[in-house]
DNA sequence: GATGAAATTAGTTCAAG
DNA sequence: CTTGAACTAATTTCATC
């Protein structure tokens, strides 16, 4: 299977940020075309990089219950099974399980829901101990990690930035760091062309 | 304040589902236009319950990086010091705050970016202990829960109802649960601005 | 608020390199 | 793999209710 290259990483990057950008926008930024973007995006998703499409939701003046961050230490063999019942419970947004077996989720539930969610979902047998917090305060960032998108502009060395612009020139992407740099080297580039063929 | 019904839960259900299901598919499932539909969403990203719209990724084959689970005891004072520092770290996704002072952060670091969480965003003289734990998985449910619309006053603190009123500032809205609150709010801003500036 | 028709804008297909 | 051109689909505007 194809690598994910800087260009993958990019577009990744702006649909995290928006996933609604349009194509041609997106294909701008990376200076491919639109049709190329949808292959990648569609190749993207194929592959399971990008699970889905989402809304990003302010649990805070919606009101929907108490957040709450639920700790489970899981007795040996049943992290898997714990973490399955947790992910399904109606409420539970995010399910993340450490190298030590424990199992840390949030959930936004109404106070009635909170001890179904202890009863069912965690049990008894398969836990050695849990803990609930109550949450007042949660900032959610998404973003793709620490994917490696800086590079310097080849014709000044400054670091481009979200100004930037990029070109394929013989299929090797190039990026700017704005309009005039990447036109110089254009230039350049094509001076260098003629002077080599002739 | 216009309140959330029935109709605007339906489409935000369907959002969470797909951020990109098209609108006439949306129209046709509520039973109503294209257009409302693209009114209603707009409202709902412009009154702050949609924040964006972006992508879910499998951090599993993206290979960003580790991904861990920081927990940190914040000593009294410093909870919103720690937590800021820790949200705008490059690669922390999420930061939680518990009613008893503990930040939980997750991110997805490049090995040697750890070390520069610790020392940087965390610090020594705010911070009673610390704890990092590597995770093996991290699953994330998107769903809208039971919604309801309810944000708090920012005036007096009351839960904004059918008779509140949204106002934006300096492009941030605001919500009140009257206009005399409103009023309130905007005087006090004027004044703290003529006071900034003199 | 909500709508249908028109206008605009976005996305995809496809032949070609 | 990528592209531009043609085509198809989606979204927004707007006059009207």
């Amino acid at each position: 299977m194809r690598q994910l290259d800087d260009t993958d990483r990019e577009i990744i990057r702006l649909l995290v940020e928006d996933a609604r950008r349009p194509y041609n926008e997106i294909a701008e930024t990376v200076g491919l075309s639109p049709p190329t973007v949808s292959d990648r995006v569609e190749r993207l998703q194929e592959i399971g990089v990008i699970r889905r499409f989402t809304a990003d939701l302010n649990h805070d003046i919606l009101s929907d219950g108490l957040s709450l961050l639920v700790t489970v230490n899981a007795k040996p063999g049943h992290v898997g099974d714990i973490r399955e019942s947790l992910a399904s419970f109606d409420g539970v947004e995010h399910v993340f399980v450490t190298a030590d077996a424990h199992i840390v989720c949030k959930a936004n539930l109404q106070e009635q829901a909170i001890e179904t969610l202890l009863s069912n979902a965690i049990g008894e047998e398969a836990v050695r101990e849990y803990d609930v917090q109550l949450l007042v305060d949660d900032e959610w960032n998404p973003q793709p990690g620490t994917i490696e998108f800086a590079p310097d502009c080849v014709e000044c060395g400054n670091t481009v930035t979200e100004e930037g612009e990029s070109t394929r020139i013989e299929g090797e992407l190039y990026h700017f760091c704005c309009s005039s740099c990447k036109a110089q080297f254009a230039d350049r580039y094509e001076r260098l062309q003629e002077g080599a063929t002739n």
